[in-house]
DNA sequence: GCGAATAGTTATGAGCCATAACAGATGTGA
DNA sequence: TCACATCTGTTATGGCTCATAACTATTCGC
């Protein structure tokens, strides 16, 4: 095969914003690749799970198969950039979620950045599970690759909450106050990608207190979107859920109203 | 097909202990089931994926592909085989774990029961993905089914060690005391099975801690699991392990030494 | 308009699930 | 003991998928 082709998601030589009008070609092209992503998405979500079979999406755009190489290389290729889209559309979702609350109103925030993830997990439980499950038994994420990326971009939308309530000093206490040195300063590299431009360094005991608020969440979400609560009832668990969204203010030392 | 053959994992008929003798060729079957999944499970770990293919199976255990449809009608009922022996295995390490520790050793057996959990999520991530994630994307688990009951079976052993620490009166208050009446007494079904003989129930408000303290516990192995914790390093995640566990215990009403 | 790159097609091969048809081994009853 | 039924394995086959090859039509840039 001709493996010089135009990498497919390699996406155009890295000159920023040089090459100004996309040509119509790799307008189609790009539109194209869009189609694909999408109608694989929604295949996904008809048939509820998470592998694709090259020969449905092509059907179902009423192409053949062996077309669509020429915009992925393999499936795990049209995987990465599915799986790398989930992450962006998760860290919009709940980026979006948090903007639609008063900035003065941090639980408020704090809340609606909880409910958002919990929603989104709910709304596209195939979606989550290519993001955090292992996605499709096979497939093999690329090491320190597109999709490392990815994650932390997305989960930087809670380190930013934190940094703002601690910017206005609104920051309590964590119930564990200690953190572990290796928590003081998290990597050179991966700080820059976590930090937003022009803030300082969370306090490590915080970086904790957002590991650990993540991981509560993140536990509660996962045990539900895949039916380990269904026992409860879904009164039950938004109750739970709730309790866990109080709970996880509480004691990371995020501000949250008396009850 | 022949379908009225000797159910693959169907098991023997219900009469508990009757048929005393498992002549030789059962227990020959029985034999050959064993060494089947313990092949499959042999291929996950060596191959990292939760798929799998008849065809390596029965290659490396010297037979060929359409032998293996004597033992079980179809790739999924060997999978819905593999997912309750994992069950079976998660809550034997855990209870084995758990006894291991002085039974006056409320913390020590709280932090045991944890790390057996996290311990055989690192070990085995596969078998992990298994029953937590969304396993073989194609696979769909038969609805209340025997994985829903081995679950439960799994889950109970979180919820024995709130009852015994209950009934030795060493129960603090939960930093949420209200539990919201859904959580008031969980189902009558499932509250025989998850409820061991002869204790009394368990208060709503500690209902409700076991669950977050699960969604605590299972969060952060999740996470962990798979990778997203990885740019931290060994001993960062290590620390934050110790700092869940603390957090998830004090936060509970769970007995744990002031520090 | 012409040549080159692009986007599609059909044809083909290898691999896997699953079933069918058949054959050897094994245990059972007259 | 021997014939029969059952169980356990085999080879043969069909249908489906991923992936590549070889070929054709379209479209873009000059």
């Amino acid at each position: 095969m001709d493996t010089s082709q135009t990498g497919p998601g390699a996406s155009e030589p890295p000159d920023v914003a040089s090459e100004a009008r996309p040509s119509r070609r790799e307008r189609a092209r790009a539109a194209t690749i869009e189609e694909i992503k999408e109608t694989a998405l929604r295949l996904m979500h008809e048939q509820g799970r998470t592998d694709l079979r090259f020969s449905d999406i092509a059907r179902e755009m009423g192409m053949t198969a062996p077309a669509l190489y020429r915009y992925f290389n393999d499936r795990d290729e049209l995987l990465t950039a599915m799986i790398v889209d989930a992450y962006d559309d998760l860290g919009d979702k709940v980026a979006d979620a948090r903007e639609a609350v008063d900035p003065e109103d941090l639980p408020g925030r704090f809340y609606a950045v909880a409910a958002a993830y919990r929603a989104w997990a709910n709304r596209d439980p195939q979606r989550f599970a290519l993001i955090f499950g292992l996605p499709v038994p096979g497939y093999i994420a690329p090491e320190e690759g597109p999709t490392t990326e990815a994650a932390q971009r997305a989960m930087m939308q809670l380190k930013a909450m934190f940094l703002d309530a601690d910017q206005r000093g609104m920051l309590g206490s964590p119930i564990i106050a200690q953190a572990h040195p290796s928590l003081h300063k998290p990597a050179k590299d991966e700080d820059e990608v976590m930090t937003p431009a022009g803030a300082g360094p969370l306090p490590p005991e915080f970086f904790q207190a957002c590991l650990t608020a993540w991981s509560m969440l993140h536990g509660f979400v996962t045990l539900e979107t895949y039916g380990h609560f269904s026992f409860i009832g879904p009164e039950g668990r938004d109750a739970l859920f709730d309790t866990v969204v109080r709970l996880t203010a509480i004691t990371s030392g995020y501000p949250w109203p008396d009850s």
